[in-house]
DNA sequence: GTTGGTATCTGTGGA
DNA sequence: AGATACCAAC
């Protein structure tokens, strides 16, 4: 083998450079954020390549389809067409792939569904109902999500009912019988030939597990150099395959894991970083070489100290100081507003401001929130404001009701046994098979222990709804044939009309509707595209533009994967969806105990850390301006509530903070310099005093309400007088006295204002 | 079986 | 607030 040394070399450090010569034995890279990453993981392979590695004998495993799109176009840039023959795509992709092929070995069918989280949600509810337990108590998210973590946990149904710990915690909710449902839900799946996500993790499990020298054996042999991308984001699973693959006897043990524990914001879904503590001790005996990419070069040193900062307060993590050469740059601004629409103004204003003073594209700045649903306000102000913006995250497109409409028809012609497809399009459009024949056929199916879909030609129902059972089971049949050599467009186009979607669609002349039916012909559309692309994926792929191919291939799409990069927009998404991501000028707002944290995390200190985790992924996103914003208050769950500053916004260090004391709500404690810095948010406890009111008991009457003579209440001004109202309809201004302050005559935009009418 | 109205629940992140 | 589940009336 030769040795290359290509001038792509030299555009790296010699940590990163050292980093991808390593080809040989295990390697663990720590890597922080802006340091690079990418680049070396790109490299690394690109290296290997070069030195004469057959690039099919090269995995890279990543969690996104995105992540593994961009390193193959880069791996691309540097080695050409070979970079196609790359085994790159997501743990998901590549094991369904994998299992795919493989299927039969472990009792699935090749052509097996892939349930989403709707259809797994919607199997439990399922079998909670038919085991007569209380849909309360049994709260089938929580289920779903306990179910999740004992199969990443490569935890079975005989193993859970075994284990005494997740019995005992049953009891402890009430849910004695969990046990039971997680059973009957493997079993459903199973029967059904579905997967869901996890399957396609745990599944792989079991096949190398059952198959150690046929399967697994081929895989290990022919996967000679593993790669693993947010190695911190892997479950115990995820690393229980990967040593499967390559920690064994004889085995050369080419595996290279990147990863950051300070960036790891998935242990919601089971991911652990102790899977990094334990890689480095796994391959100790095997000489594991460790790597630390500290230089960010994406950052203004401000960002970075904050950031660092921020992680210090975290209890457990790898020792590591990020630093940047980039030059102090601009202080984190902050915005603190008093309502989550004034929050929205003032982002937006300054959004204004950047691209006038500092001459920013829309595409230069991304606003990040916690949570999907805080989109809206946000993207309000800009429309108003005219100023481009795109959403991303929230339904996705293949969420929407006429998109899962067609697909599961599709899904049905491909997987007759896909329970979930039927029971969603069995009725829809209506064709008079209702409920309580469904339930029947339902019972007479379990009776016999056939599928639903077996038992439909011989149904004991009614007599109309047996003629309809009958014209849908024709309907479905006679799909299916044409799929056997049709391809996937033809029969999605014939499914379509056949199934009466189209008409139905097209007979609704609203707005809503208009949109739909766009939706559903884009969808016709993208199978349209998929059907004629000529491009070859890789070696081990012939072209195949079948319908169980290309729902192969949706079945794992998300909705980041659809976006075209193209325009200039301003972006918003959660900060999750951030990750890896970089923009001039990061807006992180809602930053507000109970939310950023969130609720769900204040419970237990791991879930404030990973909290914490978040914020710093928030806030290294930023390359030169970062902002950060609160509101006092906001509507959540249709009632305002009031909220604390987040305690992140504290543990940043004033020193980086430029308008740190300007403030009318904590110029109290701001002197004392510990304004931001009290532990848990001690100064902030003290804003509260500046209200007049309490905000707990205090009820805003609607803005259309307020007239001239009336008493009203305000929550920072308090009592006043309503003087008078002017402006037009969608801009009133009342003119209100409040008696003992500054200026005592206010003009509020009743459209932003909150006042309570007293008489 | 279908329709329309009311009660109830939900509430984070995503492959 | 919005979605969904449930129930009564048609």
């Amino acid at each position: 083998m030769e040795t290359p040394h290509s001038a792509y070399l030299d555009q790296l450090n010699d940590v990163q450079k050292n980093a991808v010569t390593a080809t040989e034995g295990p390697v663990l890279v720590v890597a922080g954020p802006g340091s690079g990453k990418t680049r070396v993981l790109t490299f690394r392979i690109a290296y290997l390549i070069e030195k004469g590695i057959p690039p099919w004998q090269i995995l890279t495993l990543t969690f996104t389809n995105k992540a593994a799109r961009e390193m193959k176009e880069r791996i691309g840039k540097v080695v050409g067409d070979r970079a196609n023959q790359v085994w790159a795509g997501t743990f998901h992709s590549i094991f369904a792939r994998i299992l795919r092929v493989e299927a039969d070995k472990i009792g699935y069918p090749s052509n097996f569904t892939i349930y989403d989280s709707d259809d797994t949600k919607s199997v439990i509810t399922k079998i909670i109902k038919d085991m007569n337990l209380d849909k309360n108590t049994y709260n089938a998210n929580a289920i779903r999500s306990r179910i999740s973590s004992a199969k990443s946990n490569l935890i079975t149904p005989i193993l859970y009912a075994k284990n005494e710990e997740l019995m005992q915690q049953d009891r402890m909710s009430k849910r004695p019988h969990l046990h039971k449902i997680y059973a009957a839900y493997t079993a459903k799946c199973k029967q059904a030939g579905a997967m869901d996500f996890d399957d396609l993790l745990y599944r792989l499990f079991e096949l190398f597990q059952r198959n150690p020298d046929d399967v697994l054996g081929k895989y290990r042999e022919k996967f000679k150099y593993l790669l693993v991308d947010e190695f911190q984001d892997t479950n115990q699973l995820q690393y229980a395959i990967i040593r499967k693959l390559v920690n064994y006897d004889k085995s050369d043990r080419n595996i290279c894991v990147v990863g950051d524990d300070a960036q790891s914001i998935y242990a919601f879904r089971g991911a652990t970083i102790q899977n990094i503590l334990d890689f480095e001790q796994d391959f100790k005996p095997h000489g594991i070489q460790v790597f630390k990419l500290e230089q960010n070069y994406r950052s203004t040193d401000h960002i970075v100290q904050a950031a660092n900062e921020v992680i210090m307060n975290n209890r457990r993590q790898i020792q590591k100081k990020i630093w940047s050469d980039k030059g102090g740059g601009s202080p984190i601004s902050m915005i603190k507003a008093m309502t989550d629409s004034e929050e929205g103004k003032r982002v937006a204003d300054t959004i204004i401001e950047q691209k006038n003073r500092m001459h920013l594209q829309n595409s230069d700045i991304a606003i990040l929130y916690r949570t999907n649903s805080q989109s809206r306000i946000f993207e309000e102000y800009l429309r108003r404001y005219n100023v481009s913006y795109k959403i991303f995250g929230g339904l996705s497109f293949y969420q929407r009701k006429e998109i899962k409409d067609l697909i599961a028809y599709l899904r049905l012609v491909v997987n007759p046994k896909d329970e979930e497809a039927l029971r969603r399009v069995i009725n829809f459009p209506k064709r008079g098979i209702g409920q309580s024949s469904i339930d029947k056929v339902s019972g007479q199916a379990a009776a016999k222990g056939q599928t639903l879909w077996q038992s439909l030609p011989e149904a004991e129902v009614g007599k109309r709804a047996k003629q309809s059972i009958n014209e849908f089971v024709d309907m479905v049949k006679k799909a299916a044939h044409k799929a056997a050599t049709a391809n996937a467009y033809e029969v999605a186009a014939y499914m379509a009309k056949q199934s009466g979607l189209l008409d139905l669609l097209k007979a609704d002349n609203t707005v809503e509707g208009l949109g739909r039916i766009e939706n559903f012909n884009a969808l016709l559309d993208g199978i349209k595209a998929f059907v004629e692309d000529d491009t070859v994926i890789d070696v081990d792929t012939l072209p195949d533009k079948s319908l169980a191919t290309y729902l192969q291939n949706i079945a794992l799409l998300t909705d980041s994967d659809d976006k075209d990069k193209d325009g200039d927009y301003v972006t918003l998404m959660s900060v999750h969806a951030a990750k890896g991501l970089e923009f001039k000028s990061i807006f992180v707002v809602g930053l507000e105990e109970d939310l950023f944290p969130s609720f769900m995390s204040m419970d237990s200190l791991d879930g404030l850390d990973e909290e914490r985790r978040l914020f710093y992924v928030a806030i290294t996103r930023a390359e030169q301006l970062l902002t950060l914003s609160y509101a006092n208050s906001r509507y959540r769950f249709g009632k305002m509530r009031y909220n604390e500053p987040s305690r992140f916004l504290s543990e940043i260090p004033d020193k980086h903070l430029a308008n740190a004391n300007k403030t009318s709500s904590r110029r109290s404690s701001s002197d004392s310099g510990g304004a931001v810095r009290s532990k848990v948010s001690g100064a902030f406890k003290k804003k509260t005093s500046s209200f007049k009111i309490d905000p707990t008991t205090f009820q805003p009457s609607p803005s259309s309400e307020i007239k001239a003579g009336q008493k009203v209440l305000h929550l920072k001004f308090g009592e006043g007088v309503v003087k008078s109202i002017d402006g037009g309809a969608a801009n009133r201004i009342a003119t209100i006295y409040f008696d003992g302050i500054d200026h005592p005559n206010r003009r509020i935009m009743l459209k932003f204002a909150k006042l309570q009418i007293l008489t």
